[in-house]
DNA sequence: GCGCGCGCATGACAATTGTCATCCCACGGT
DNA sequence: ACCGTGGGATGACAATTGTCATGCGCGCGC
């Protein structure tokens, strides 16, 4: 279709990163056999691929969410505020709409799950290119859906107690008071609607919350 | 073994499994640069996984633990228990010593973890067809540590509760009462020396146990 | 300067959780 | 028939958790 006319000449320039070295080689494998799509660099943490990026300036940067360092979300944010042209596609396990969300705040151009089918990469690469958006049809449509509830204070003892640590620790490790913490926890739980500190833990992880 | 005197003749056949469609396509991708190895069939969940094995008969299984309808695992170990000759490999995320024995014990011939490089993929996939074993040696060391202490009602609680549940939701779950939940729970707690329900769940859980 | 809201802390109380000692009962040996 | 054992249940008690009402100080808007 589109490049056959120029084909080899131009090929589009891309970076990847992603933490699990298998999946990284490949969709860069993927990608590769395309012919009109090349990958210039690869990166297996957000520190890398944020260098990666500010040498190579590919045409599109395709990122994974959850990597050491930084996340794939602090990346995109970076670029967006170093006005770096490099469009952002990120490849992510989850549909969670809070991601999305920060995504498109941070000035990605694709949302994609891992999901659905190895075709449409290849394929959003290309729209991206040309100055399109690709966001995954099952998030666009509940994304405007509700936003984040918790205040900071709420997230950061949610996160703690959710792997399990009493409030007195919680409290010791953000220098807080213990009947502080349970009050946040108490708050956190009633936004969530949930029966305790832990379900509410898991409802704020699967919104992308947390 | 059989033909490698052919060489490019006879390819090494594959099946692979892996839930995400993304990766499972860049898996493909990845092995069919590869001259000497093809893959015949895909599948995205354990039951097709077990079928299309099953008709295609390949030289080797490449598949992921964690899978909808039934776990890399379960595969494994049927097609075990029905003595096909197809030699599987496990590629996972989780480096967890509990999956590997029950990969072992399910007659896996290898067990990559998604993390190392996707070199290694293709050489794995071509030993194991030479009937070596291919084991992770980050793993392989730390594998024949601890087994499993959990006894099938600790495991059984112990995840409903990592999930948030109350002990009264749970004994209601399983037909117990809540005091013996509680035991159960207590039991638990003291074996994997954790300080309460939710982190003897994490425990459990990144032992691969639960 | 006044009032408001926000972040943080207290204290008090009920519900849930974690720990133990004890008990019952269905079994599988011997 | 008789013990030993393991799954399950009770009950009692302490610690932790969840909920509320209340209090304090600080910055901000007006």
């Amino acid at each position: 279709m589109t490049s056959l006319s120029k084909e080899s000449r131009k090929a589009i320039r891309v970076v990847i990163a992603e933490d699990q070295g298998m999946v990284l080689g490949a969709l860069a494998a993927l990608l590769e056999i395309e012919g009109d799509i090349s990958v210039v660099g690869r990166a297996r943490n957000g520190q890398e691929a944020l260098e990666c990026v500010l040498t190579h300036k590919p045409d599109v940067f395709l990122t994974d969410i959850e990597m050491p360092r930084l996340t794939g979300l602090d990346v995109a944010a970076e670029l967006k505020r170093r006005r770096v042209a490099t469009r952002v596609v990120i490849v992510t396990t989850f549909a969670r709409s809070g991601y999305l969300r920060r995504a498109l705040d941070a000035g990605a151009s694709g949302y994609l799950l891992k999901d659905h089918p190895a075709e449409q990469l290849a394929d959003a690469v290309r729209r991206v290119h040309r100055g399109l958006r690709v966001i995954d049809p099952e998030l666009a449509t509940e994304a405007w859906g509700e936003l984040d509830p918790l205040t900071d204070r709420e997230r950061q003892v949610l996160r703690l107690a959710g792997d399990g640590k009493a409030s007195g620790d919680i409290a010791a490790e953000l220098g807080l008071s213990e009947g502080t913490v349970r009050n946040y926890l108490s708050e956190a739980i009633s936004k969530l609607g949930a029966a305790n500190r832990v379900e509410a833990a898991r409802i704020a992880r699967t919104k992308g919350w947390l």
